[in-house]
DNA sequence: GATGGGCAAGTTTTT
DNA sequence: CTTGCCCATC
């Protein structure tokens, strides 16, 4: 007995209210729950006694109560935005474990993100305690796609030990196999044949698969022929990028049923989030392990997704994996979670309407039991900077009324758009945070740093060699590297051996051959150090020796001195590995970090990076045609972007609890000069019943522009609070979020305006500090900030003191007055600063 | 091998 | 308007 449920075609009409048909939300007919689970003889012959407690159960509602007893055979789960769907699928897996149906470690449950998985696993301890250590296969797609092919390497053509490749390596050997052959770097970027490569490999296809009509694109044709350079590199290298951890995967199953039986076997349950978001390759692998010897008894596999918020399709999502879901696992069950517990109704309702003009979904009709609550508001404003000063405005107004900051957030459609609203979220003083944004690992010196790692335990690493062998400069140039490339090539030995060579013979002027030969010994002892020595402090010794904490030292950009802070954090970080092993393997894998919650912050993202999250407040910005739908989107994929393009504003409307926030701008400024824009054809799309349209109460109607000064409107919160910091409330984010792009341009901006100063001067003084160390003498730049803000204030800092300045550098105090500091930089010379733009040093 | 000027391009992003 | 990359120059 199953239940099934069509698919319900019609387009839901805009209600708040579903009639609660068929069932009783406060009497469960808990003895309907259709599939009562198969007990083991053992647990059979002990009867009721063996029935197991199970209290988890107790705070489901029917749907998601039916959704985790079904245990067997293939079930979709739609699950709507805000209606439990985690609650499910942890529930789920603890009811597997605790019907005795499978241990944990026979339970294959896939994420897409570290992030979600690390949630999941937390979740899942929380209900059954320590058994959940034991799910050995919970984790992401590509996590468990490393963990096999590690098993089975030599299958598949790699040897013990495999490297991946993160995104530089990829395009550095992109760029190689382009060279090689003889195309037009410049004509055809790496970059291009990388995302075509990826597309490929999204779907599965080996290079002697790729569909003829695309085979010759890129290149005038050489799409194929580069992309099988390409993966012939990646083994000699003894690598797998990315995709090639799936694709690897399915092959070795394809090629291999013994190895595929086994998985088979083992993975009594199989359970899949997010599917909406899957790919056709990820779909194959998922489908190759959910067959089953006989038809009979298909898998019991578990997708839970939500085909409204699939917003993944330009990187190789297929909604149409979802959409197909009962054709792909016969026999299945579809079970709608539909009730939500997150927004009021008239969010709900909105957001519902908006969808519903989508047309192919599988269709869900969400409600709620909460109040209609507030109306979502739709204003329309001048241009971006009204737009930015308007959202602040209110979130200053509810942080007058007692709210929480963390549950506010701005989600905006494309990340230039952030521009405007960091300038002033730190030019009214909210502390903020931007989620997503550059990632710890993705920075410069922490990917330098890996790369020694990575060498000094696996010298065949060329990429990560190549990296770093000149970092810092030891005169290795790109002479010595591509002579050193091209021995290692015809040895066909990796470089690091191929420099062994070269420096015994006599090939290299003295002073490369010397440079070259302390590199290599220095590795060696580090090498013979790996064992012995705490990995922590190797990876201490490796920096200092190598010289590459000394290159950040000698550096005086205003950024090295953050760039150190991370590398101690890095080192912070390995402490959580047991050896350096298990964390090169870990960040290969994992690139995020858990950023730490601290305090207080409005949430700066991208719609994308919004996904799964939820707010009290969320203001939406930028609801013009062309930004939101993107234009791109429109060109590219037609009717499918557009949809797309909905499915990411549902998602949008559907993070707000409380309160939606809709608006756009008449101007908005992009590449530097205005342009004019008409209200995106979404904001007519929301039903009238459930919007209300604000005007937007700028002082000057709009037409409003802020003249250099840095806070014209800020003056009456400083007066309510006359004890701020001299700039207006500057509250730095914390040091993590301290040297975000809007973090330093907002405060470079604020400097600069506050004295109508010659921008472009002050600019390219920046950046010539920024890429010299220096600044060019011009005419001094006095950076007066808003210094009658707060004239009685009295500074932290005095006379002799050596301080640091994003923009200047380090510099000595001369002399104080009120937070007016006079210092004698070393590199720009004498300047008059604010004291809050500098720190202690 | 470093440096700075010139120039083209510029959604969304995880693993 | 920015940003990053390439190339010419010292």
């Amino acid at each position: 007995m199953r239940h099934e449920r069509v698919a319900s075609a019609a387009v839901p009409p805009p209600q708040q209210r579903h009639p609660s048909e068929g069932w009783d939300p406060d009497n469960h007919p808990v003895d309907n729950a259709p599939s009562t689970p198969k007990l083991s003889i053992s647990q059979r012959a002990l009867g009721a006694a063996s029935q197991p407690r199970a209290p988890y159960l107790d705070g489901l509602n029917p749907e998601q109560r039916l959704a985790v007893e079904t245990l067997d055979g293939p079930l979709l789960v739609l699950a709507g935005a805000g209606t439990g769907k985690t609650k499910v699928l942890t529930s789920r897996i603890a009811h597997i474990m605790n019907m005795g149906r499978a241990s944990a470690h026979q339970i294959l449950a896939v994420t897409f993100t570290n992030k979600a998985a690390r949630e999941m696993k937390h979740r899942i301890a929380a209900i059954v305690g320590p058994a959940a250590e034991g799910m050995a296969w919970l984790g992401t797609f590509h996590a468990i796609g490393v963990k096999i092919l590690r098993h089975h390497h030599e299958l598949v053509g790699l040897k013990s030990g495999f490297t991946i490749l993160d995104m530089d390596d990829q395009l550095r050997l992109m760029k190689q196999v382009i060279e090689a052959e003889g195309i037009d770097k410049d004509r055809w970027p790496a970059r291009q044949l990388a995302n075509l490569i990826d597309s490929w490999k999204n779907r599965a296809l080996t290079p002697d698969r790729v569909p003829a009509a695309e085979a010759l694109s890129f290149a005038g044709g050489k799409g194929q022929v580069l992309y099988a350079a390409y993966q012939k590199r990646l083994k000699e290298l003894n690598a797998c990028d990315f995709g090639d951890l799936l694709v690897e995967n399915i092959r070795l199953f394809r090629e291999h049923p013994d190895v595929l039986a086994t998985y088979q076997r083992r993975f009594r349950f199989i359970l899949v989030d997010e599917y909406q978001d899957t790919n056709v390759a990820q779909y194959l692998w998922l489908r190759l392990l959910a067959q089953t010897a006989s038809s009979d008894t298909p898998a019991n596999i578990c997708c839970v997704g939500d085909d409204d918020q699939s917003i993944y399709g330009w990187r190789g999502a297929e909604v149409d994996n979802i959409l197909r879901f009962d054709k792909d696992f016969p026999g299945s069950v579809v079970i709608r979670l539909e009730r939500n517990y997150r927004s009021t109704g008239h969010i709900l309702a909105a957001a519902a309407t908006l969808i519903s003009k989508n047309t192919g979904r599988l269709g869900k009709t969400l409600f709620t039991d909460d109040a209609l609550g507030e109306k979502v508001t739709v204003t329309g404003v001048w241009d971006d900077e009204e737009e930015a000063r308007t959202i602040c405005d209110h979130i200053e107004q509810e942080r007058k009324q007692g709210a929480n900051l963390n549950e506010v957030a701005i989600l905006v459609r494309a990340s230039f758009q952030m521009r405007s609203l960091e300038d002033r979220l730190v030019t009214t003083g909210l502390p903020y945070r931007v989620i997503g944004g550059p990632k710890f690992y993705e920075r410069q010196e922490i990917r330098d740093a890996i790369a020694y790692l990575e060498v000094t335990l696996n010298p065949a690493n060329d990429l990560k060699f190549e990296r770093i062998v000149n970092t810092p400069k030891r005169g290795l140039g790109d002479t010595t590297i591509k002579r050193l490339r091209e021995l290692a090539i015809a040895r066909e030995m990796p470089m690091y051996s191929a420099a062994r060579e070269m420096v015994q013979s006599n090939e290299l002027s003295g002073k490369t051959r010397s440079s070259m030969a302390s590199l290599l010994t220095s590795f060696e002892r580090w090498r013979g150090q790996v064992d012995s020595m705490r990995h922590t402090e190797l990876a201490e010794l490796i920096l200092d020796e190598s010289g590459y904490t000394a290159m950040w030292q000698a550096d005086k950009t205003p950024q090295a001195q953050s760039r150190l802070e991370n590398l101690k954090e890095l080192v912070r970080f390995m402490h959580d590995f047991e050896n350096l092993a298990g964390f090169i393997e870990h960040v290969s894998l994992v690139m995020d970090t858990s950023q730490g919650d601290d305090g207080e912050r409005v949430s700066l993202m991208t719609l994308h990076a919004a996904k799964g999250l939820e707010f009290d407040t969320v203001f939406l910005p930028g609801f013009e045609e062309g930004l939101f739908p993107h234009q791109r989107s429109l060109d590219e994929s037609g009717v499918e972007g557009l949809e797309e393009e909905r499915r990411l504003a549902y998602v949008g409307i559907t993070r707000a609890k409380k309160r939606a926030k809709i608006s756009f701008a008449q101007n908005r400024r992009a590449r530097g000069l205005y342009q004019s824009a008409i209200p995106s054809r979404f904001v007519d799309e929301l039903p009238e019943d459930n919007v209300d349209v604000v005007e937007a109460k700028s002082p000057f109607g709009g037409a409003y522009k802020n003249f250099g000064t840095a806070n014209p409107f800020g003056a009456s919160r400083f007066d309510a609070e006359p004890d701020r910091t001299p700039t207006g409330g500057f509250v730095a984010p914390t040091r993590s979020t301290y040297d975000t792009p809007g973090w330093q341009r907002a405060q470079a901006r604020t400097a600069s305006e506050a004295k109508p100063i010659d921008r472009d001067a002050a600019r390219k003084a920046a950046r010539t500090a920024a890429t010299r160390g220096g600044i060019k003498q011009r005419a001094p730049l006095t950076i007066e900030g808003t210094l009658t803000a707060s004239s009685g204030a009295q500074s932290i800092y005095k006379p002799g003191e050596r301080v640091f300045h994003d923009k200047f550098g380090y510099g000595v105090i001369t002399s104080v007055e009120g937070n007016k500091l006079t210092i004698n930089f070393e590199k720009a010379g004498e300047k008059h600063v604010v004291d809050s733009f500098v720190e202690r040093h």
